[in-house]
RNA sequence: CGGGACGUAGCGCAGCCCGGUAGCGCACCUGAAUGGGGUUCAGGGGGUCGCGGGUUCAAAUCCCGCCGUCCCGACCA
């Protein structure tokens, strides 16, 4: 367990470092309004890197951005019954269009007219399966109107008992994904090419090593035929589900009525999928990396790769080495690093080396007299590393260099720290333990039965992240269930999760 | 909605038991010195002590009511 120090005095636990450090980088703030989230721009700058590099993904495989609106008729949730069932007790409503004044002070002053109560409320979206699907059901006539690939950038509310930065806010940002295809064979493939996709932004860009897999019907999304999900293991051993894919099957179709002709002249039912990655990945991303001193940012997704702090005492000092510091930064800019010079003269260099880090920098440049003296600056590394780099030969190419190397090692030591926290082929004994000591992932048989689950979750707390897929799975497949031994149906991995 | 705790400066808290001028740390402002890992010293600003009522000469403190927040459970990207 992390234990922050410097950050606050107050830190005790892991929630609280965790809160800490998303304050003290300056990412997010709890708002006025209870279970709302403020994303700062440093956070929110973060969130932009993410959405860049996923939406080029996106692109890249046929899909297009698009917006559908902020409100659902209400009656449009109820058409799926899964689905109604899966996100009816945690809705916003809209009932009202007006206030008006009531002549006393204070928050008396306004009251709701109820001569403006709506005929229908309207749900602010916790999802867009239904008012998208409505539109597909216009646009959608023929088999050569597929596949439709569509992708959403936009905030969403659910109205969460409990809430917590980043992983879990009554309003969020995120996007989703919708397709439709004429064959559950292509559905099907999309969950998967999205699935793979997500995998790959957190591996090489997050640096978050994940398991993927399908969830169990009691995990799966309120409507859907199958649910694939990635999971990552944060500092503290629990899971995180970091992202979802889902194949819908025909369910939404024909709750929405969404047809096609085929080439045949037949009628027939779209097959939908929908995906979506949130902002809680911010979240996930400061569980997985950062550290006592605050924030760590895998380069790839850091607002500043780079700061330059110079040291002066005198003021002849402070032009020499501000000249070289600002040289610096030019060359490194014009390389495409996302670099920042920190000249400012209220603070003394520690200070300023406890602020970037805390905001999760991952290499810093001190230029000082003595490194002029050298013909160097002193290059450190966020995850500790400290060495000279000379200021006449590739410095450019070794700062690119360097923030690569701290890329690679961010994830091999997310990976390494996962599968010391995992272990395979559990007995029942071995999986109270586990789950009772450090935790981590599980991996062990499962009959398959939602009873086992429900047992297994109020005794332990922890629950079925996926069924591995083939790549995560282990070498010999278990034969029983490692909690009533009856045959196995398949592998599991429990955990812990947020 | 069930169980527990807490509301005092922007943040973190002490003071309450035993009523008597509202305090500490951080942050903020001014000045000087300092400057290679959170600088030091001096000065300064900032509070209807959650809200309402009661007891009392006197309430942050005692009593009653309300409101709010957080934690644990159920729910969850």
């Amino acid at each position: 367990m992390l234990q922050a120090q410097k950050i606050t005095p107050r830190a005790k636990d892991f929630s609280e470092w965790y809160n800490d450090v998303v304050m003290q980088a300056e990412l997010a703030d709890y708002s006025p309004v209870r279970g709302c989230m403020v994303i700062r721009p440093h956070g929110y700058r973060i969130w932009e890197l993410m959405q860049e590099a996923l939406d080029g993904m996106f692109k890249a495989t046929g899909h297009r951005n698009a917006y559908f609106p902020l409100f659902i008729p209400q009656s449009f949730l109820a058409r799926e019954a899964e689905h109604v069932e899966g996100f009816a007790k945690e809705v916003a409503l809209v009932t009202h269009t007006r206030l008006k004044a009531t002549g006393k002070s204070g928050a008396q002053a306004v009251t709701v007219d109820p001569s403006s109560a709506l005929e229908e409320p309207l749900v602010v979206r916790p999802t867009s399966e239904t008012i998208i699907y409505a539109m597909f059901a216009k646009w959608i006539q023929s088999y050569r109107d597929l596949p439709l690939l569509l992708n959403q950038w936009a905030n969403v509310v659910r109205w969460e008992m409990r809430t917590r930065l980043f992983l879990r806010t009554t309003e969020f940002l995120w996007q989703e994904g919708h397709t439709a295809h004429a064959t559950e064979a292509e559905a099907e493939a999309e969950a998967r090419r999205i699935l793979a996709i997500y995998r790959r932004f957190q591996e090489e860009w997050m640096a978050m090593p994940v398991i993927t897999g399908v969830k169990t019907e009691s995990e799966k999304f309120a409507g859907a035929l199958r649910t694939y999900s990635l999971e990552a293991l944060m500092q503290d051993n629990r899971a995180l589900q970091a992202g979802t894919s889902h194949n819908l099957g025909q369910n939404f179709a024909r709750a929405f009525n969404v047809q096609y002709q085929t080439a045949a002249g037949g009628l027939e039912y779209v097959w939908n999928t929908s995906w979506g990655v949130s902002t809680r990945m911010i979240g996930g991303l400061v569980m997985t990396h950062s550290d006592d001193r605050g924030l760590v940012a895998p380069p790839r997704l850091a607002p500043v790769q780079v700061v330059i702090v110079p040291i002066w005492k005198s003021d002849d000092e402070r032009a020499r080495v501000s000249e070289v510091a600002t040289q610096v930064a030019r060359d490194l800019a014009a390389a495409g690093v996302r670099v920042e010079c920190d000249l400012r003269d209220t603070l003394k260099p520690g200070a300023k080396y406890f602020e970037w880090e805390a905001k999760g920098v991952p290499l810093r440049l001190e230029v000082g007299p003595r490194d002029l003296a050298a013909g160097q600056v002193t290059a450190a590394r966020r995850t500790g590393e400290k060495a000279p780099l000379r200021l006449d030969a590739g410095l450019v190419g070794a700062v690119t260099g360097a923030l690569g190397e701290i890329q690679d090692g961010l994830f091999r030591a997310a990976r390494d720290r996962r599968e010391a926290h995992s272990i395979r082929g559990v007995t029942r004994v071995q999986f109270l333990e586990f789950m009772q000591g450090t935790g981590g992932f599980a991996y062990g048989g499962f009959c398959g039965r939602g009873e086992c689950e429900a047992q297994i979750k109020a005794e332990t707390g922890a629950t079925v992240r996926v069924l591995p897929d083939p790549e995560f799975r282990s070498p010999e497949v278990p034969k029983t269930c490692m909690w009533c031994e009856a045959p196995s149906v398949t592998e599991a991995v429990w955990a812990q999760a947020y």
